[in-house]
DNA sequence: ACCGAATGAGACATCGACGTCTCATTCAAT
DNA sequence: ATTGAATGAGACGTCGATGTCTCATTCGGT
């Protein structure tokens, strides 16, 4: 017996499949699933055989987003100290995570309210918590929903994704940008 | 005879056909050829005898959408007076191409760099422009690049299109919301 | 070395969307 | 009323991607 991780029989990671279709969906979301059996270095036989189809690769592809999200949540520790430092934490630790995040978001438009995961409920109710708790103790302004401030965040970092993509943007820049951006504007403050 | 226009038969409309396109693509992208005639009120026959292909099409809301942003930006007046005031007038004119902006841009992540429209070149210029001046000027800051400033413009500006699409934002505070957030940030400021 | 699971390559049918074409009909201009 | 352009509906054929299947091969565990 070869049992591994989850009970089953695996050559091919299943994990490292999703990392190489992400990366590649990613940088060009109309792939190929035969593309990404590619560039996932397996056939498309095999991909067809961890995923039933390209739903299923998506779904997954989401699952795993979202997992990375809320740990990236959890690690920002979003609940505790100054809302400004959290939010500074939190575009840290999401920065791994943007371009999948991107991806995903661009995808869930095109669902026009099927079915969405319930985890992204959950995430926004987080993070939208934060911006809440930021407001209610005076860090943030009271003008911005948190609702938009969420929203804007989101965007915010895929923008980021793709400017760095692009070259736009140095990599190094990344959270800099996006955080001063998001709490500061960009209007020259006297403050600061 | 019955010229029009631009001196060719027409009953229907190219521009509202555009229109109706827009309208449609913007909430679907992967709408098909039959439901956007359908949607526009045409067969099927008609659009194709219109605009020789999707890709046609798409390019043709290219070239529409590229126009009515120049005239936003020229209604704008991005170039007289304060900075920070004409990106309030530039989100304020932006506005109503706002979600085909959104549709656009995300197209243009598909075509990776084939051949993308020069129109988005100058676009692009004309916008970093006024960030660039503003920090000239002293009205903006200048640790954040113009071309971010850009980026993050029409982020915020395709987030804010799909926020009020979804009703997480109310269609009168989207030019608010946008512009306190692009110039004034979510951090709450002494001045101001 | 052996055995079986897992893979890769390819063949195959299916399906949706596309692009083209035909033909009857509508409609505006004359 | 007549004429011709333009449209709508539908029939095709085509193409790309998908999903399924088979079979030879590889590879890890024993």
């Amino acid at each position: 017996m070869s049992h591994s991780v989850y009970g089953r029989l695996m050559s091919v990671d299943r994990n490292q499949v999703l990392r190489a279709a992400a990366a590649l969906l990613t940088r060009k979301a109309t792939a190929t699933m035969d593309e990404v059996a590619r560039a996932a270095g397996i056939g498309r036989a095999t991909l067809h055989r961890h995923f039933a189809g390209r739903d299923a690769l998506v779904r997954a592809l989401e699952e795993l987003g979202l997992q990375e999200l809320e740990r990236a949540l959890d690690r920002a520790g979003i609940d505790a100290g100054p809302e400004d430092a959290a939010v500074r934490r939190l575009v840290a630790e999401v920065e791994p995570v943007a371009p999948l995040l991107s991806f995903l978001v661009t995808e869930n438009q095109l669902f026009e309210g099927e079915q969405v995961n319930e985890g992204w409920a959950r995430l926004d109710a987080r993070v939208s918590a934060l911006f809440r708790r930021g407001q209610e103790n005076g860090v943030f302004r009271i003008d911005l929903t948190p609702a938009w401030l969420t929203e804007a965040f989101y965007g915010l970092v895929g923008s980021g994704a793709w400017a760095v993509q692009d070259g736009r943007v140095a990599a190094k820049d990344f959270q800099y940008m996006i955080v001063e951006l998001l709490l500061g504007g960009a209007r020259r403050s006297v403050e600061k």
